[in-house]
DNA sequence: CTGCGATCTTAA
DNA sequence: TCGTTAAGATCGCAGC
């Protein structure tokens, strides 16, 4: 058997990296982008051709025997960068963590290693592979030896470089020797290039023929040129050509790979803070499964029954025939109360054939058994994402889950929020504990990877698992939200709001499929006949969803002037084209086809897809742990991003209509974040004005501008809601001038005048981003947190990103934990007083019911009060209220 | 064919 | 180089 070997040209592949990536260093200015590079070839190395056999090898540090041949060897390289010499002494630490056999022999450069050690283990009938991109080593190939170069994955071999050079790779070291290196200060004949070297190699065979038949040769400059510098064709032969005696190893065992030291590779990549190689050291172990046990007789289930009434706590789980609720039937339940027990019971599962499989107890009878604990108002549940759960037994077992609902993922999401993956595997990894992969249980492709159809043993394992790591992340994350002062917002507000949210998707809202398909027809055609106009306009047919053509047609074909550039191309945006819309009639149809074109796909379309056929009603999905402040996000569709500042987005409002007999009341706070700018600054004049019950926008206009309320224009209010809404945004006068189509000099002493008027929001502000920068996070009022490792960079950007995020996070979600608050209360009130008006919709300041008009002005007064009184602050809160048979405004 | 970043637009 | 937080459509490129 041969053995396959292969050779590191390190030394080149240092330079290579050096300059192929990105100036890199770590936080202590360390260089790092070389060796970063290195690994990364190292590794495309490993990971692509497995090697055996490996060694890298180095250029000798001082002088080389070339250089005693020539004294001008090398004279035109600049000496090595010192931010590449500092970085040598890793890469070498490197190759020695990863096991891999290296070689540095002084007076020889790399070349030369390589020369010897395929020369000599390709007489052994090794099989040798140079890796390198430097041409000087391609006289090496034969039979035995071909080089590849990672970086462009080319394998040279004998009939590739006869392809490219056109002579037998004997013949190289000749042409090298005539053309010279101009890199290495290879002197060469002066005149002769590659062709030309090739073409005289080709017609004479080598150096040697060349100057004994050089009499022979017709007359011409190139005759002269070859002559005089006989010598330097030597000599530069002499330079070129490798040594094959350098001292390296002839034992094939002397170029064995062996396992990298993982603790020291580690320990390396962390000093060069290569954070995606480090590797979570922390050994992990299979979750122990003596404890797990299948419910599969009657007698079994009231042996469960009997140790969950001493519980104090019961964590589920439950398996399901899909991730849609609504589409999801029960297939199984897992339960435990600590970590020594857990059990599984089966109620779903089928066979290939789709027969019910044996072992399995009756749904309904295991439901009754569970109700009363699962019922039980005092008795907490605890879930991995438990709203999940929640619906799946609300909406298809016709059982309300009671009792605090704990989530183990909200637990994780309070105290981590930084994190982007909350699931439970990967958060169990961490805790030592490997869960057995979803996809390694469900593997039948075909059955639509249907939980249903996984054995029951399999499917114990894994539930069990699930209800196991729950329990774990529970007890590590519990104590935590006490060190935090987390304990309120996680029981008196996260967990309070889960069922809320589980019972606004399942009711959803209505739409109707007619109104949304007579709009689709109606901005489709005025789509077709814009396009036709545009088209006709532009002198010929193109995407006009494509900016890069669209940009093409505007600021090349009828060379309009562009505003802002983007990374890829000219910007096209809204802003863009406004400009233009007074220069060309086609900007202005772009835009109308722009508007159009958004509401018919993103809106119109795909809201006729979602309506549930039986129901006649969307269903969006309230996602509790995806933003940084503590709002809710809507997805699936967004409900919360419906359009409603243009007539046609209102028409899109009036699809959304109620049950027949019932009317919607919509309820925004008004002006919540600067209501929660006022309590958290206690600036006078903004606390005043509040408590005055002023219009907030009139009354920062009246201030700045100096005049008295009854003179007010327009415009000056425009501009002071314009300076408002940025305050809170900690935005700075260029951002105010760009919004406001005025000089930064203008916006600049709005704002001073702005500061000097509300002096405590600036002070407000000034201590928020100080206490940030002490702290590394900021919180809201319940202390939600949010970290922020940026807001000490040393880039201007990314440091000033941050200090504006510290100012607007406290407001944004402090405002989140009101209406959270709010909607609890709410909840809650109108159950009590038995009033039937349902929640369907948080829209971050806005709550919308759907109630039966006679009980509309009871309803009116519950939600007010709960919402001016969800969380008491230093100025009134007040609450707007519309009632319609449709969500359209006005 | 799929995944992903960039651009653009919708909302609060 | 410039005002926060989201979701999502589409394009166009890179990789399989």
């Amino acid at each position: 058997m041969t053995h396959e070997v292969y050779l590191v040209d390190g030394s080149a592949y240092i330079y290579r990296a050096y300059h192929a990536v990105v100036p890199l260093s770590n936080s202590q200015g360390l260089p790092t982008h070389a060796v970063f590079g290195f690994l990364n070839i190292l590794r495309k190395l490993l990971r692509e051709k497995k090697p055996k056999y490996i060694a890298v090898v180095f250029d000798a540090k001082g002088p080389v025997f070339r250089h005693e041949l020539y004294g001008d060897y090398k004279a035109n390289r600049p000496p090595m960068p010192e931010d590449l010499v500092s970085q040598i002494p890793y890469i070498k630490e490197l190759v020695q963590a990863m096991n891999i056999p290296s070689f540095e022999i002084e007076g020889l450069e790399a070349d030369d290693l390589i020369a010897t050690a395929a020369k000599i283990l390709g007489a052994q009938g090794c099989r040798v592979v140079v890796v390198s991109g430097d041409k000087d080593l391609l006289q090496l190939v034969d039979e035995q030896v071909v080089m590849w170069d990672p970086m462009n994955d080319k394998i040279m071999d004998i009939s590739a470089i006869e392809a490219k050079y056109h002579v037998k790779p004997e013949q190289l070291l000749d042409c090298y020797a005539l053309m010279g290196d101009s890199s290495d200060n290879v002197p060469g004949v002066p005149g002769v290039g590659p062709k030309t070297a090739e073409k005289l190699i080709n017609q004479y065979g080598s150096l040697e023929a060349i100057y004994t038949e050089l009499a022979g040769m017709k007359k011409s400059k190139l005759k002269d040129r070859i002559a005089e510098n006989k010598e330097m064709a030597f000599l530069s032969r002499d330079l070129i050509r490798l040594k094959y005696d350098a001292e390296m190893p002839s034992r094939i065992s002397a170029y064995q790979l062996l396992e990298a030291d993982e603790e020291l590779l580690q320990d390396l990549y962390r000093r060069l803070e290569f954070t995606s190689m480090v590797k979570d050291k922390t050994e992990t172990i299979p979750v122990p499964r003596e404890g797990f046990q299948l419910i599969s007789s009657g007698e079994e289930l009231q042996s469960l029954v009997d140790h969950l009434s001493s519980a104090t706590l019961l964590v589920i789980d439950t398996e399901t025939t899909s991730l849609e609720v609504t589409r999801a039937s029960l297939v199984g339940i897992s339960l435990c109360t600590d970590l020594d027990a857990a059990w599984y019971i089966p109620v779903g599962h089928r066979s290939e054939d789709g027969k019910r499989l044996k072992g399995q107890l009756d749904q309904d009878l295991v439901l009754a058994a569970l109700r009363p604990f699962l019922e039980a108002k005092e008795l907490p549940k605890l879930g991995h994402n438990i709203k999940y759960d929640y619906s799946v037994l609300r909406s298809s077992c016709n059982l309300t889950m009671a009792g605090p609902l704990l989530d183990s993922m909200i637990a994780a999401y309070l105290v981590e929020p930084e994190r982007k993956s909350l699931k439970l595997d990967n958060l169990c990894r961490e805790r030592g504990y490997a869960m057995t992969p979803f996809a390694q249980v469900v593997t039948d492709v075909k059955r639509d990877s249907c939980f249903a159809y996984v054995g029951l043993e399999a499917a114990r394992d894994y539930s069990c698992e699930d209800v196991f790591g729950a329990l774990l992340l529970w007890q590590w994350y519990e104590p935590i939200l006490d060190e935090l002062e987390q304990r309120e917002l996680f029981f008196e507000v996260e967990t309070p709001l889960i069922p809320i949210l589980g019972e606004m998707e399942l009711a959803g809202i209505g739409v109707s499929g007619q109104a949304l398909e007579a709009l689709a027809e109606e901005f489709q055609e005025e789509l077709f006949s814009l396009e036709k106009e545009i088209y006709a306009l532009a002198g010929y047919s193109f995407n006009i969803q494509s900016p890069k053509q669209m940009g093409q047609l505007l600021f090349e074909e009828l060379q309009l002037p562009h505003g802002r550039k983007t990374k890829t191309g000219y910007s096209t945006d809204i802003k863009v084209l406004e400009k233009l819309a007074s220069k060309h009639e086609i900007p202005a149809k772009i835009i109308r086809y722009r508007t159009l074109a958004k509401l018919l796909s993103t809106y119109v379309n795909k809201l006729k897809t979602l309506i549930d056929p039986v129901s006649g009603r969307v269903h969006t999905s309230f996602n509790q742990m995806v933003t940084a402040t503590g709002r809710l996000s809507s997805s699936n569709p967004n409900l919360q991003n419906i359009p409603i500042r243009t007539p046609e987005g209102n028409r899109i409002r009036q699809a959304f209509v109620p049950e027949k007999g019932l009317v919607f009341l919509s309820a925004d706070y008004s002006q919540i974040d600067l209501r929660v700018l006022a309590h958290y600054s206690q600036d006078s004049a903004l606390l005043d004005a509040f408590r005055h019950g002023e219009d907030i926008h009139a009354r920062t206009a009246a201030e700045l501008f100096g005049v008295s309320p009854l003179l007010l224009t327009a415009e000056m209010r425009r501009v002071a809601k314009s300076i408002n809404f940025g305050i809170v945004y900690g935005m700075s006068s260029f951002g105010l001038s760009e919004q406001l189509g005025m000089s930064r000099k203008e916006a600049s002493n709005f704002i001073d005048k702005y500061f000097r008027l509300y002096g405590g929001v600036k002070e407000f502000m000034e201590k928020t981003v100080q206490q940030a920068r002490v702290d590394g996070y900021v919180t809201t009022l319940l202390k939600r947190r949010r970290m922020l490792p940026d807001i000490l960079a040393k880039n201007k950007t990314k440091r000033e990103f941050s200090e504006r995020t510290a100012i607007n996070t406290p407001i944004q979600g402090t405002a989140a934990d009101v209406i959270k608050l709010a909607m609890i209360k709410v909840v809650s009130v109108l159950r009590e007083k038995g009033l039937v008006a349902r929640l369907l919709l948080q829209i971050h300041d806005e709550l919308v019911f759907e109630l039966p008009e006679s009980e509309l002005e009871r309803s009116r007064k519950v939600v007010q009060s709960a919402m001016e009184n969800a969380l008491p602050l230093d100025v009134p809160v007040v609450v707007n209220f519309e009632v319609g048979t449709s969500l359209a405004k006005g």
